[in-house]
DNA sequence: CAATCTTTGTGCACACGTTCACAAACGCAT
DNA sequence: ATGCGTTTGTGAACGTGTGCACAAAGATTG
């Protein structure tokens, strides 16, 4: 087992999440903060509060001194926290202040975006070595690095100290390059291949798939296109009043009234897909 | 505001999460068990139990079988779920049913990475065009489709009814394309941008941040590395006996005696950061 | 038809995460 | 020193998510 998200095998009989123990959801947005610190940081800008902070990285004010206090009490009351100090604090309590080397396995289209990614070696992580199985592909270079061939993964994994995987392989290859990763010693694997990996308690597994957010997204269009012909329907005598009645008139949907155009698209939609009822193309046995 | 990962602003007074409200969870794990599904509807697989199908997708059983009794009482006890009807069912739930036009902005590395994904069409999403502001990228094609200039961006959303967004541009101009394409009709945007994007309300914003990925998995890392020393520290003595007592012995320390050449890489990091009670490089005032 | 076996659907308890609201702490001015 | 305005840190209430455990429902067999 051990899979899916917030997959943190070693919880090993931990008491509650105080006394070192940060919560997930908190350690999930140390790197927003973070970013956002280094900004301020870049901009000297000596301290910061809680509010400007949070409004910084997207989320609540409260949720944010929250977080912080896990980390200890790290805030001046009245004045805000320093900027410097958090940085330091949060990269050291993210493992930051170290280097991490990685391997990025299938330089394929999206392995070579990853290699090309600047973004990478800017917080410790260094491409270690690019690998892939392909000896089409073994030899050519990206992003000034050479592409390996699969048999030296072992070698470099002990050499370089390599801890952390990137698999960017066609599916059906990702499970077995990932024991293999495992079996040379990698205990954290990021998965870009649209896969369930599997892998032994202690290694930890996080997955990026475009293809999920993409259907998350649709679900929740799907729903505002369904509210919106619920709307229309339950009221268009009072929306074309309000159309008809001039510029002194209050908007009487505002949702709707902003985007007119937009209304009308979701609105074809919800009559295409049949929000509801509808009968099924297969039926059980 | 509405900009983090589970921000689903359209949440306007609904009474609970029953009758029509699906949890936000298990939205996120549907996408999951289609695609388990799929697979075994190409293997021709009739019917299939909560346990085989949640192992499949890397779930708890229960949890599947509760996520599944929010769309309905789709499965038949003593059998399991039928699974070209759950197939369909889970499809329109998610809006797969329809077609989902989708616009890509800023055709750099990874732009090309995701124009030339396979794995976008398979499941309603059709790249309706390929967007860039760079003269020397507009003109060139990707994936067979041409990268078309920013200002063609509203004809195009509006002829195509495009309502998803995909922002591939670099930080800095991440913000500035969101707002227009909101502007232009678009509701749903996945952003890889590193950036917290600010939308109207109505608007869903998620976001995909390799960096996020690596810097927790990099935290995880670290803490491993700390128990183990821990773990060294505490018990050396009686990991040396183990070790010299021959093959007859237990193991004493399982975890740690798997995978031997990974303690003592775990064991250097821990010593080179310092798991506690570090002095930090500035001061607080 | 009754007995038995399998598997679903869900009530319930608990864990986790979020948000409110406020006392305590601090800087600063007087 | 004292008071005032500001902002942190956190207790407590609430909401969401998870997983156990089991009754009910259907299949299957005799
Ligand atoms: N391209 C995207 O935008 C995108 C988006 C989301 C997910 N993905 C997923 O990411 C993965 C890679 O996508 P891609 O477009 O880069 O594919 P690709 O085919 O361009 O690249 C895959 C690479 O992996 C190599 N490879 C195959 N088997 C291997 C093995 N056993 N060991 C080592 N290397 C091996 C191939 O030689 C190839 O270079 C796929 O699983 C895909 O589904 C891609
Ligand atoms: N490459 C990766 O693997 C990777 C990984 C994680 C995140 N990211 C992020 O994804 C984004 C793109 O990365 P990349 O490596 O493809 O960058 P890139 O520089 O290769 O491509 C960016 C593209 O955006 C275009 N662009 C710039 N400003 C624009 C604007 N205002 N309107 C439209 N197009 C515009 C540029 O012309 C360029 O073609 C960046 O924000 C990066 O941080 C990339």
């Amino acid at each position: 087992m051990a899979t899916g998200r917030p997959t943190h095998t070693a919880d090993r009989g931990r008491p509650a999440n105080r006394g070192r123990g940060i919560p997930e959801a908190t350690v999930a947005r140390l790197p927003l903060y973070l970013r956002a610190l280094t900004a301020l940081s870049e901009r000297s800008v000596p301290t910061v509060s809680s509010e400007e902070l949070a409004s910084a990285a997207g989320v609540n004010s409260a949720k944010l001194r929250k977080d912080f206090s896990y980390l200890g009490s790290y805030g001046t009351r009245g004045v805000g926290y320093d900027v410097e100090y958090l940085v330091y604090q949060i990269s050291r309590e993210l493992g930051l202040t170290q280097d991490w080397p990685v391997v990025i396995v299938g330089i394929g289209n999206l392995g070579h975006a990853l290699a090309n990614y600047g973004g990478f070696a800017s917080r410790g992580f260094r491409v270690a070595a690019l690998l892939d199985a392909d000896p089409a592909v073994v030899g050519t270079s990206a992003a000034g690095l050479p592409v390996r061939h699969m048999d030296e993964l072992e070698d470099i994994v002990e050499d370089e100290q390599v801890s952390i995987g990137v698999i960017t392989t066609p599916p059906g290859a990702a499970q077995q390059v990932c024991d293999r990763l495992v079996a040379a010693g990698v205990t954290s694997i990021l998965n870009f291949a649209p896969t369930v990996l599997s892998v032994p308690d202690g290694v930890d597994v996080r997955k990026v798939d475009l293809s999920i957010e993409l259907q998350i997204l649709a679900f929740h269009e799907q729903r505002k296109a369904g509210e919106e012909a619920e709307q229309a329907l339950a009221a268009p005598a009072a929306a074309k009043a309000a159309a008809s009645s001039g510029p002194s008139s209050e908007p009487v949907v505002p949702a709707a009234a902003d985007r007119p155009a937009r209304t009308a698209a979701k609105l074809r939609r919800a009559a295409a897909s049949g929000t509801d009822g509808d009968l099924p193309a297969v039926m059980p046995a």
